[in-house]
Formats: C-alpha cells, sequence, structure tokens
DNA sequence: AGTGTTCAGCGAATTCTTTCGCTACTCGCC
DNA sequence: GGCGAGTAGCGAAAGAATTCGCTGAACACT
C-alpha cells in the first residue's frame, strides 16, 4: 500500500488538490461549485472522486462536522516536489540543474524574481 | 486533432522516448530490448505502443528501412518544455520562480552547477 | 517448395480513471 | 408522523492506457 502522496495524483485528483489548497477545508458542496463552473460535472462525481482520493490517502475528511469537511492530506509544496522530481527523472534523467536553466531560460520570470534566485544561490553557498 | 507534442505522453510514452533519446533513431527490436529488461513486457506490447505513439505523432519511423526505424518526434527539450509548464500551471498557479526555488532547495545541485545557474541569471540580465 | 525465424499488426482483455443514475440517510419543519 | 431539501455512497458504464495472443507477411536457408 502506496504512503500518502507516493503515488501521483492524476489530473482531475490535482484539481480537486489545488482548489483545497486554495479554499482550505472545506465541504463537497464548495469544491463541487469549482468543479462545475469548470467542467460541468455532476455533484455525484465529486462526492465519488473525493471518496476515492479519501481512499488513497490524498484527502483527509472531519467526519464530525456535518457536512463532512475535506481537506488536502498534503500540502502543495509536498505536492510539488514529488512531481517535481518524477519530471526530472522521467525527462531530464535526474539532473535538476537542466530542468532549471529550462525554467529560467523560459523567459517568463521578472528581474525581480531573478534577484531572488540569486539570494537565494547566495545563501546556499554559504552553507 | 491535437498537433504533435501538445498532449502528454503518458509513462509508457515517455519511457519510450527517453529511449530514443538516448539511443537515437533505432528499430523496435532494440527499444524493445530496453523495455523487457525494465519492465518484462512483452515484444507486442512495445509494437502496439510505437503504433499508437505514431497515430499520436510522438513518434515518426522510416518504413524504407526494414526492419522499421523509429525516431522521437520531439526533442527532449521541447517534451521537457511542454511537461515543465503543465507542471508550473498545475501546482505552481503559473509561478516558474517557486518551482526554480523549489529544485534548487532540493539540495541535489552541487557546486559547479550552482555557478551555472548563476552564470546564466548574468546572461539573462544583461539584456 | 518447405521450414524456421524475425517482424508487423489486429483485436480483444485488463487495469485505472472518470463519470453518473439511483437509493437511502439525516434534519428541520409542517 | 410525514415531507422536502441537502448529503453520502454504491455499483455500473464509459473512457483511456497498457497488455498480449494469435495471425500472417517477409525473408533466409536448406
Amino acid at each position: 500500500m502506496p504512503r500518502p502522496g507516493s503515488a501521483h495524483p492524476t489530473d482531475v485528483e490535482l484539481q480537486i488538490l489545488r482548489i483545497l489548497w486554495e479554499l482550505g477545508p472545506c465541504p463537497v458542496r464548495e469544491i463541487h461549485a469549482r468543479l462545475e463552473a469548470d467542467k460541468g460535472t455532476n455533484y455525484s462525481t465529486t462526492v465519488k472522486m473525493l471518496a476515492v482520493m479519501l481512499q488513497k490517502g490524498l484527502v483527509k475528511r472531519d467526519e464530525d462536522a456535518r457536512p463532512f469537511v475535506y481537506r488536502a492530506a498534503l500540502t502543495r509544496k509536498k505536492a510539488g516536489k514529488g512531481m517535481l522530481h518524477d519530471l526530472i527523472d522521467k525527462v531530464y534523467e535526474g539532473s535538476a540543474l537542466s530542468l532549471v536553466l529550462q525554467a529560467l531560460s523560459s523567459g517568463k520570470a521578472t528581474k525581480e524574481e531573478l534577484s531572488e534566485v540569486r539570494r537565494l544561490l547566495d545563501r546556499m553557498e554559504e552553507e
């Protein structure tokens, strides 16, 4: 049995996680509102996805609250880290560097952001 | 109909692409050798996957050569870029910066690699 | 021509994800 | 007690990705 977060969330799962990261813990109704706005899917579908994710350990829920309140079982940071490593392994053959260069050179970063990276580098090299 | 490379390669597809990136154009037999070593799957499976990928436009093949010679339809760079943007959108809400910081701070980069990032920053800020 | 080996491909089975129809439960209110 | 609205869940259908058995073509060597 995979421990929570070890496996890749699927697309819809990720979409739901993103909603939970943004809204914080909330009942199905609210999650569904977002999902429906986005894809027009049925309420049952949302409930089912949540059930599946609960079973996989991707979300947790408070059963005392009524209606149930769901929350993400992993932080955005943790999920990102996992998926990033995955991507690095799968495409960049394990070199985080190639990926960073690629991301930076994709030209989307602003001047301030670049300085922030520089500051991080400084901090890292001190150690 | 999605143009070549616009969609996410699936896991197995990516695995095959990686083999092609490494080996360069080659016949099924060689691709299969890698795949089998890795996962013990059948020859038919490899052929089928290649057929599917051909149909999706992820690989191309030279039909004059016998046996057919397959090659990746997109470079590692292109594929990486697409998947990276995907990840950035799906997890980091569009901020390449957050991802770079995350990747760097995951602590896998060596000193030389860090300086390389720094050099890239220098080049970028000049423009 | 006859046999054996490699190669290509079809179509179906399997597995996983996503979808939803239908049923049943809970709760407040008449 | 009975009714209606909101909530939870089951089990099956639809879709997508991955797997392979089996067939037949091509080709080399008796």
